[in-house]
DNA sequence: CGCCGAGTTGATCAGGCTCAACAAATGTGG
DNA sequence: CCACATTTGTTGAGCCTGATCAACTCGGCG
């Protein structure tokens, strides 16, 4: 247990005595994968950080569209919009077994008041969560698809990746929609440009679950770009009828 | 003097002697548009506020395209990066003559140490610029142009929209490049959008001055959309040479 | 008055979305 | 254990949005 606690961002620079407090305060729960955490609109009454497992936060638009906002790693904290008395913003799902730590808002607060580490934690959090939107705006505003799915792709890696006899394997489902939602494309472009890469490059393998035989090929495609000269690129669009 | 404190989210729900000591230890800058406030790499020393007057936060790509990421308003925080002691990730240059207050970053820290209501309030910020981002994220992915950019012009309005003899006013220069970098787009696509509800529609008038004759017209472009049914888009791109 | 930055406008064209039919894999019930 | 339904992924054809390139206009300004 306290193993577990060691890797969680929310304890960092606290008495050990401290965070054991704070973690016997939390509820925990376990849920499978595809169970919902909590559903976008939903007032936000609790604190989460994820213990074990893995979890997306998604958007659906009105229009049908969705978009994944994030993947959530343990460790991370999450729900935070209920430090404020909000609305949850996105919806939280598992993708696969997880474990989750929850507070009521209001405990977190009192908290705070007695360890403002604590609150420089979820600061913590934030800012980066902050940092990774800006870079994904960044990229959405200037890049094909194809650099965007490398990015991805490669950010699964470094975040869930684990060895896997035939390379680095993401350790739970991510379909091609998915896969579209988190860098704003469509399925069949997702599946044609993993088909290339399967082919052209030596690059490998896809199946509801991701392996990646060689990470490095994937990187290159953020630099090759197959030009020798590159620059910006822009989006494109179109409008269309259900 | 108290009245521009009244604004501050950082100081919100702080005794006034709290404030009033937090607001000493400022260091007050006064800088003319077009100054730079502090620049993407430097590392982060200060925690800022905008105490009047109006900012951008401009993240350049390696490749030269440039993306704002944010209008900073008077009352907000930026610059938090400082509070872990980490780098500026953009550029933040006023666009008007503006106010801004700093604090080193240690003494925030302090300061959040006696009065944790100051770290709930910098998380408030963040959340909310967060809610932003993933906002602009879901359109990127899912809407044209011409909607994104009536996105961005009507919260461009709403922060710091003022009544003008010809409409509704934004004190301060944008350019077209500015409105492309804002909604990942082209000055050519921007300049001839605009261009197109000023004489279609009877939205109007532009110059780098920006002035919305009327506003609700631009609203009705996000519902109209032309057609009676709609759908999400996705996007397109392209490759390039210099 | 010539230069310079900002904006306009035209022509071109391709990235990738849309539509759609099919294939593969998984699940379900009898 | 097989037939059918469902979900997920593949692939082809067509075509639209909006990027790119480029020439030109307009206001300021030194």
């Amino acid at each position: 247990m306290s193993g577990e606690t060691a890797s969680i961002g929310l304890f960092k620079g606290l008495e050990p005595d401290v965070a054991a407090e704070l973690l016997r305060q939390a509820q925990r729960r376990t849920v499978r994968a595809d169970e919902v955490l909590f559903a976008a609109g939903q007032p936000a009454r609790t604190v989460h950080v994820l213990a074990a497992g893995a979890a997306k936060l998604v958007q659906a638009t009105p229009k049908g569209a969705r978009v994944i906002v994030k993947y959530v790693r343990p460790g991370e904290v999450f729900g935070s919009p209920a430090l404020l008395d909000r609305f949850y913003p996105v919806d939280a799902v598992a993708v696969t077994d997880s474990v989750e730590l929850r507070w009521p808002s209001e405990l977190v607060r009192t908290f705070i008041d007695r360890h403002p580490r604590v609150a420089l934690n979820v600061i913590q959090d934030l800012e980066e969560r902050l940092r990774e939107m800006e870079g994904r705006l960044r990229d959405l505003s200037n890049e094909p698809v194809e650099q965007r799915l490398a990015r991805a792709i490669l950010k699964l890696v470094e975040t869930f990746g684990q060895e896997a006899p035939e390379g680095i394997e993401i350790p739970f489902a991510v379909s091609r929609q998915d896969l579209a939602d988190l860098i704003g494309s469509t399925l069949p472009t997702v599946s044609r440009t993993l088909r290339t890469w399967e082919t052209q490059r030596q690059i490998r393998r896809l199946r509801l679950r991701l392996v990646i035989a060689d990470v490095e090929a994937v990187a290159r495609v953020l630099y090759e770009d197959g030009a020798p000269e590159t620059k910006p690129r822009r989006s494109h669009r179109r409008t269309a009828r259900r």
